[in-house]
RNA sequence: GCGGGUGUGCCGGAGUGGUCAAACGGGACAGACUCAAAAUCUGUUAGCUUAGUGCUUACGAAGGUUCGAAUCCUUUCACCCGCACCA
């Protein structure tokens, strides 16, 4: 028979036409059930998708696939996470807009995206860097400000001197900057805008539990939000109280001197006169210093020239301000307790301040033969000089420490988290106005909602600083509240999280102008029923985008208040050479160069083929050569196919493979489901087959390689789009494990033949197989397959019990009495 | 330092108590087709052994539990990732 020429760039053009013109994918709200199902938006580069996009979104789109063909109300959109410091440098560095570029960007981020068969609803799409969109992200400001939850304060920020400005702790990796792995942060003093975010850190915790997330994402937000529990202390110094978060009140007396951060916004009013100038030259020496260095550096400190009282025994102890204490966690102030701390004591040694015991381990004398302690016991023990708290045990006494200071009004229980607030300023152009407004009578004022969006200007000069302070016109404005002329904006921009914290939600309402979203389209289409994006995102994006949902959710829009309830984390694809994908290593794979050579069904296929989704893996080209090599023979198959009469193994066979399939897919185990499809379609020969059941194999296979599928549908005779069509049912009667067993039997009897072949060292023989009466008929069956896999000339089938072969004359060597059930014997001759 | 993960045959990678010398793909080798090659198809691919068998070695390393371990436990090594002076 002809072999079908499968000319996949015909195909899979033709079908791109008619998916668009139908506008197959393109949905509404109805009284279907919902399925959303999200990959994390791209930000639309110059340099286009590489393979690691064409991963994580074609396991988007082959999950949305398969629940559209399960029959769910299917929301898959798709959008362009515009603005960002990345697209405003590139744009500088070409020489053209920010805008210019992203527009060309995305028209090319398009093309790709069609070309690779992503099933989405593109009448939908959204776009940060349009102002219908980031007039919302400037609406939800105002609202935060209004709840106090947007605020101004200066305070020690996070600088990366490449991108010119602040970072959030988040963008902070190892103290440097998420984008320049070669870039140290540096500390500066500025005043900008926080999203309160901590005031939501206990329900952020909370919220987890109920996620169907992987546990490593929910580690590492827990890690993130780094909840504990202790007490506020209250010290007095100079007759004013300063509290002090501890987790161990139980050392209380041990307490011999306290350190304030060097970066404490108040330090300055703990240092007395006479050691001013050496708090100075201190502070001066660290300044300059990244943060990176800080943290590597030895503890380092100098005396303010105050003492603070112990609040438990009124104890006289020397402050200082120390280079080891983070001024924004707690309230920047530590009590140190250098017996029981190996921080404290570090520093208590290299100070020569006192260390006193007041805990003693229950086994073993922590002391050396000197009377001091070689290092700082931080277990639990009994207390000791702890005056009424002595030989108590110090996991318990805790509560009772708390409450004995309560009583003095010197103390109480506290809960402490690690999350700090967001800081959300920009010293950028490209990103969205913060629409907040300085007057010189009335202060920071925000702009009113009626006046939104406050529209990024065009011309601004790029260069040295932030670019929107190069248009005057735009910066001056009207006062909101007095109406004074001499009115500026704020020229920081919002961090770009800002917007994909909610972008989310805009996909079930994108056209809305007169409000962020519908709450009834919102509330059916969200929450996103399955995530899919990379691991970095776990501490970034999925944190503010849970702050923002429970935040809208209080603003009474949301009756949710997760924006996904099932996260899957994909694994990284690392280039050929074992190293991440990236263009200056030239290890970068561009899926519209494979689709060229192999088609997008080919490079789907093999991308999931390549190894279980979660993990990180190499790159290898040969995987799309297999995957093509396979549709090939697919091709080529149902493009000759003539419907016969369906054998019942096949029939059994493709109901258990149904059932394991539904099951890989739902869980991401696509290289497992790949692997059962090529094994059913290796069953198929020319006349085993009818339609229905070639129909159920190509459904499967669509999720994968959706072009190919349309196509070979519409040749078995269908005039709809399989895209469209139902997922197969299991129909469990038609399993049965008795062919198996037949399939095991002739298997092996093949592979017996082979050996002795092997061991008589022939090559064309004649077989005879002696066979117990009941599975005669399954090997004469199956007689022609026996004779193709093992190279055999002739092959007879004999019953044991046959009397020519009780006579010998079929059977010269006795090897009937070999046979058993499930195992003939077998003659060479 | 803390937390998470990984380690399987020539390679990628399944497999988490027996049906495992270990799915599937790739590579290599052999055979068929061909004048020849590519493509395609078939077989082999730990070692020894054998008329279809049996044995040994093997799932990072070392121990242990078990009638039985790639799979469970302990220790250890290597690599990857995240957080990190958070009091």
């Amino acid at each position: 028979m002809a072999k079908a020429n499968y000319d996949f760039n015909k195909i899979e053009a033709k079908w791109m036409k008619k998916w668009d013109s139908a506008k197959v994918f393109e949905v509404k709200k109805s009284k279907k059930k919902k399925f959303y199902v999200l990959d994390m938006f791209p930000y639309p580069s110059a340099t286009g998708l590489h393979i690691g996009h064409a991963f994580v979104f074609s396991l988007g789109d082959i999950f949305a696939r398969f629940k559209r063909l399960q029959g769910y109300n299917v929301l898959y959109p798709i959008g362009y996470d515009a603005l960002g410091l990345p697209a405003e440098n590139a744009a500088i560095k070409a020489k053209t807009h920010p805008k210019e570029y992203t527009k060309k960007s995305i028209a090319n981020f398009m093309k790709q995206q069609k070309a690779m068969g992503w099933s989405y609803d593109w009448s939908r799409m959204v776009n940060t860097s349009d102002s219908d969109f980031y007039k919302w992200d400037q609406w939800i400001f105002l609202k935060m400000y209004e709840k106090g939850l947007a605020y101004r304060k200066k305070s020690s920020v996070n600088w990366c001197p490449k991108c010119q400005t602040v970072l959030a702790n988040e963008q902070v990796h190892d103290g440097k900057c998420w984008r320049h792995e070669d870039t140290n942060v540096e500390v500066k003093h500025l005043d900008q805008w926080y999203l309160k975010i901590t005031d939501y850190a206990q329900e952020l915790l909370d919220g987890l539990e109920k996620l169907n997330w992987s546990e490593n994402a929910k580690t590492r937000q827990r890690n993130w939000i780094g909840r504990s529990e202790g007490s506020e202390i209250l010290f007095e110094i100079n007759g004013k109280k300063w509290p002090v978060f501890t987790t161990r009140p139980d050392t209380i007396f041990g307490v011999t001197f306290l350190v304030v951060s060097a970066q404490h916004s108040e330090l300055m009013e703990l240092v007395s006169d006479e050691q001013k100038e050496e708090v100075k030259k201190f502070l001066k020496k660290l300044k300059g210093v990244s943060e990176k260095q800080m943290e590597d550096a030895e503890k380092e400190g100098v005396f303010t020239g105050s003492y603070a009282l112990n609040p438990a025994n009124g104890e006289k102890i020397p402050v200082y301000a120390g280079n080891f204490v983070v001024a924004d966690y707690g309230s920047g102030m530590v009590m140190a307790v250098p017996a029981h701390d190996k921080r404290d004591f570090e520093f208590a040694e290299k100070y020569g301040i006192p260390i006193k015991v007041v805990v003693e381990p229950k086994d073993y004398e922590i002391y050396e033969r000197n009377g001091q302690i070689p290092q700082a016991y931080e277990g639990e023990g009994s207390l000791v000089n702890s005056g009424e708290f002595n030989e108590m045990e110090s996991g318990k006494v805790r509560e009772e420490i708390t409450k004995f200071l309560e009583k003095k009004k010197l103390g109480k229980k506290k809960v402490q988290f690690r999350l700090r607030d967001w800081l959300i300023s920009r010293q950028r152009y490209w990103g969205t106005p913060i629409p907040m407004v300085y007057c010189d009578e009335c202060g920071v004022v925000p702009v009113e909602e009626k006046d939104l969006p406050i529209v990024l200007p065009d011309k601004v000069t790029f260069g040295k600083g932030n670019p929107l302070t190069t248009n005057e016109k735009w910066i001056k404005t009207k006062c909101p509240k007095c109406g004074n002329k001499n009115g500026k904006r704020e020229t920081d921009t919002m961090d770009t999280f800002a917007n994909s914290s909610w972008y989310y939600l805009r996909y079930t309402d994108p056209k809305n102008e007169k409000k962020i979203f519908n709450s009834d389209d919102a509330n059916y289409w969200a929450p996103i029923d399955q995530y899919i994006g990379g691991p970095e995102h776990i501490t970034m994006h999925l944190i503010y985008a849970r702050f923002y949902t429970k935040f809208l959710r209080d603003l009474g829009l949301l009756n949710f208040d997760e924006p996904a309830t099932r996260y899957f984390t994909q694994g990284i694809i690392h280039g050929s050479d074992g190293e991440k994908m990236s263009k200056s290593r030239g290890n970068v794979v561009e899926p519209l160069e494979t689709i060229k050579r192999f088609g997008a069904d080919s490079l789907r296929l093999a991308l999931v083929s390549l190894a279980s989704p979660e993990n990180d893996t190499v790159w290898d080209e040969k995987i799309v050569e297999g995957s093509s090599k396979f549709l090939r023979r697919v091709y080529d198959y149902f493009s000759n196919f003539n419907p016969g009469k369906i054998d019942p193994k096949i029939e059994s066979k493709i109901n258990k493979t149904i059932r394991e399939i539904s099951d890989n897919v739902e869980n991401f185990k696509h290289n497992l489901a790949v692997i059962k499809l090529r094994q059913l379609f290796d069953s198929f020969s020319d006349k085993n087959l009818d339609k229905k059941t070639a129909e159920k194999f190509l459904l499967m296979l669509h999720v994968y390689c959706p072009f190919i599928t349309e196509e070979l549908w519409e040749k078995l005779g269908n005039k709809n789009f399989i895209s469209l069509w139902s997922w197969p049912k299991v129909e469990e009667k038609k399993i049965n494990d008795k062919f198996e067993k037949e399939d095991e039997i002739v298997k092996k009897v093949v592979d017996d033949i082979n050996n002795i072949k092997k061991v008589l060292k022939k090559d064309k023989v004649k077989v005879s197989l002696y066979a117990i009466p009941s599975e005669v008929e399954l090997l004469r069956n199956e007689s022609e397959t026996i004779k193709t896999l093992s190279g055999s000339a002739v092959l007879e089938v004999y019953a044991v019990n046959d009397a020519k072969v009780k006579s010998g004359e079929a059977d010269p060597e006795g090897k009937a009495k070999k046979a058993k059930p499930g195992k003939p014997g077998i003659y060479l001759e």
